[in-house]
DNA sequence: GTCTATAGGCAGATAGAC
DNA sequence: GTCTATCTGCCTATAGAC
């Protein structure tokens, strides 16, 4: 019941179809009360029919919230495919950083929910994909053989883009070269904000 | 189930009497599961007695969360206080960040769950709490008259100390000057690790 | 594709014996 | 201070009409 001042967000769709419309709204009351505490009674009635209607669209209640996971966890897949088959090479740790905060950037509504609600990462299928990919990332930022402090040093600078989520919103889409900035910094790399 | 190694950790007593064992598992539980996923039987089973025996010890399930959030809110609320007093003065930023942080590691199993429980974040007595001492915080940290990329900023630095609860143990707690100097780094400081 | 009605279970909470 | 037994209500999920 917010987020939804100026200009669309492009990453949610406006919901036209009853599923569209069922996801977006699940996807709000989740944000707001966490998974187990938001019953389907509630989505129904936000949405504006029933449960029964529900179980049409979602085999059961968990399915929302793997549909409502999977686009962000497939580009996070992405890019640590990128990064494993880059290996040796071009990327240097400031443009993981960049892409990294894009992919949040791109699905902020949905980080919240990720990085904060227990039911999310205890879900079989969406915790433990996403701690592996998270720490795919981390590993490539620490580099081989990392002292203690570069190991801290990168869970800190992913830890500045995953306080994008505790962002106002406006901040979090017009910041974006601040935001990634303060990452490298915290990473121990200096990175022009252009 | 861990986060003992070193030193003891004074927030938190080893669970002698029937109260604080409750609440000893009711943390942990909390912790893995979320306040809306752990029911009142688990609690009791992990603890070794019956439900009615905790309604004893604790008026409802809520009280729990409340109980067990107090001592970290106290001393929030006291680094708030302080920096009010101190308004015109001799803290500066890196200081700020310093104590803040030491709150933190000094409370880590309660900061998984203050951070990412949805139910603890709509709790009446914590959420809007919680919310108005990290705003304090943040506000003093930005300054007067704060430029956009100066508040991006602030959000950034206490994002890097929020995510101690992301850490491993063992490196949150021997880091500490590292963690620090990453928070200073991405809010535009420099701090020398001593 | 959406509805009404309901099954079946477990939640939080209470009563009252010991 | 802790127990057994139970109440009430909401939950997820299903059956079957339209």
């Amino acid at each position: 019941m917010a987020t939804r001042n100026l200009r669309p967000v492009p990453a949610q769709a406006p919901a036209t179809g009853t599923r569209e419309a069922i996801l977006d709204n699940a996807l709000q009351l989740f944000e707001m009360q966490g998974y187990d505490g938001t019953s389907l009674r509630q989505i129904a009635e936000a949405v504006g029919t029933t449960k029964a209607a529900l179980y049409y669209h979602f085999p059961a209640k968990e399915h929302l919230l793997v549909e409502l996971t999977r686009p962000m966890i497939d580009e996070l897949s992405n890019l640590v495919t990128r990064l494993r088959a880059d290996a040796a090479l071009a990327l240097k740790p400031v443009d993981v950083l960049g892409i990294y905060l894009d992919v949040f950037l791109g699905h902020l509504p949905l980080v919240a929910l990720m990085a904060r609600d227990p039911a999310t990462q205890n879900h079989p299928d969406i915790g433990p994909r996403l701690r592996t990919l998270v720490e795919a990332v981390q590993k490539h930022l620490a580099g081989p053989d990392p002292s203690p402090e570069r190991l801290t040093r990168t869970f800190c600078a992913l830890g500045v883009i995953h306080a994008v989520s505790l962002l106002p919103d406006d901040v979090a889409m017009n910041q974006r070269d601040t935001i990634l900035s303060a990452a490298a910094a915290a990473l121990g790399q200096t990175s022009r904000a252009k």
